[in-house]
DNA sequence: TAAGTGATAGTT
DNA sequence: ACTATCACTTAG
């Protein structure tokens, strides 16, 4: 079943813990691309770390809208990276997609990588843009509208153990442990 | 470990 | 206009 709003609409670090194996879906013109979510970083407003902390602009303005919504950013000149909103309407909080495990639709996704072997091909947030074709179109959908051709669901997927680090590739509050990993589930 | 890449946001 | 920075990836 699809993640609605109410799974959204709370505390961003529960919300990047509890992403932790769903499954990100995306009914694609090419097919369906599936993969189980195995890590996330959770980011707020109050946290320096994060596009909102200095308030709305032009790019961050999706991160104000209602729990569900995807972010996505364009960064380092090459890469697209995508984020689930969080929390209350107009927090600016939201959860990063740093890694999934492709589940369904793996010839499309190694074709979108421009990539032969299956290694590699979605262990990081730019990645996980690139094999799902995710860019800066897809940049304030709403993922818990049934309209919508890509949303998180619940394929009953469950973490063996829950890694809790420190966030990767920042400069700032470096040392607050909103990273969240699994290698292995169960189901 | 370091270069590549260009939009973004803030400053002159 | 100019500049610093950047929630990254790849190759070496």
């Amino acid at each position: 079943m699809r993640l609605l709003h109410p799974f959204f609409n709370r505390q961003t670090e529960t919300v990047a813990k509890e992403l932790i194996g769903k499954v990100l879906v995306y009914e694609s013109e090419e097919g369906i691309i599936k993969g189980i979510i195995n890590e996330t970083e959770a980011y707020t407003q109050d946290d320096e770390a994060s596009h909102t902390f200095k308030g709305k602009t032009k790019r961050n303005e999706v991160m104000f809208k209602e729990a569900g919504h995807l972010y996505i950013y364009f960064t380092y000149g090459m890469h697209f990276c995508a984020n689930i909103v969080t929390e209350d309407e107009n927090t600016g909080c939201a959860v990063l997609i740093r890694s999934i495990i492709p589940l369904e639709g793996k010839e499309i996704i190694k074709k979108n990588r421009n990539k032969e072997e299956s290694k590699d091909l979605t262990n990081g947030p730019g990645k996980v843009c690139q094999a799902y074709g995710l860019s800066k179109d897809y940049n304030g959908i709403d993922l818990t509208d049934h309209k919508s051709k890509i949303y998180l669901e619940d394929l009953g997927f469950i973490p063996k153990k829950i890694l809790i680090t420190k966030r990767i590739g920042i400069s700032k509050n470096k040392d607050r442990l909103w990273r969240f990993i699994s290698k292995e589930f169960t189901s």
